[in-house]
DNA sequence: AATCATTTTGATAACGATTATCATTATTTT
DNA sequence: AAAATAATGATAATCGTTATCAAAATGATT
């Protein structure tokens, strides 16, 4: 869960703190850029990865392919549109009451949701410990 | 959730009845070519956007960009691994137990999960009325 | 300090799934 | 049958992400 940390992965871990809100790539590299932090993209990319296998941070991916990225802390329930893509983050959502978020959403026509877990599987766990 | 469908959402929909499992779209491809019943990738892409858009089926994105389709009725519960992306199936997992999940793949380091409702927001509902 | 080894970085090329384009073909309507 | 509409498919374009590789930074050893 810990692990000896870059300086351009603490100032991601920073960042993400300070906003606690999921944020892309690209925003991050603009947003660095901004506070005269910049960083590479390819080193932004590459931190992100490193604190996802510590599992430090969390992902999750749209179905245009970009991730969003933000702490592993709180959970995360989501509101998405299929056509738009929007996300609607429901505040305080007891997991697994699929009903309660059909009415908290009355006009949110829900098709189906997906609860997907996440972390390392034996062989890359061990694979991991082998590269490092 | 049901609509006037095309002969290319009718042969996609078959074959995913028949294969029940989740498949991309670049799979869906090469495998309706191997039955003789050849699509173009672009009208692949096309009849699973109108599927998706009916609820008829169901799209779960991994981290690489690539999206996974299938029918919308079974309920999905996944251990993906953060490293090599695999996903594995969890067989009859009542919803929001997780430590359930945890117990079910003892060697599986679980570091969070995420929940996401889809749908169709409000005004997309809206304007997807308009359009047809 | 100076040299060497290792790690980190960043500009850019490459990749790959998806989407847009547009001319052609099928289908429906009049 | 002609006209209008919808569906199709080959291919170009898009765009987030990953790979490449040389340069810079860091750490270790003498």
């Amino acid at each position: 869960m810990s692990a000896p940390k870059t300086d351009s992965q603490q100032q991601i871990l920073a960042l993400l703190k300070q906003l606690n809100r999921e944020i892309s790539a690209q925003e991050l590299y603009v947003e660095l850029r901004r506070r005269s932090q910049s960083l590479g993209l390819a080193t932004i990319y590459r931190a992100l990865k490193a604190l996802k296998l510590e599992g430090t941070i969390q992902t999750r991916t749209l179905s245009n392919g970009e991730s969003f990225y933000s702490l592993a802390e709180a959970e995360q329930h989501y509101l998405t549109c299929l056509n738009c893509g929007k996300s609607i983050l429901l505040e305080n959502c007891p997991i697994c009451q699929e009903s309660a978020a059909s009415r908290e959403q009355e006009h949110f026509k829900i098709y189906y949701h997906i609860l997907d877990f996440f972390g390392l599987c034996p062989s890359c766990q061990h694979q991991i410990h082998v590269e490092s």
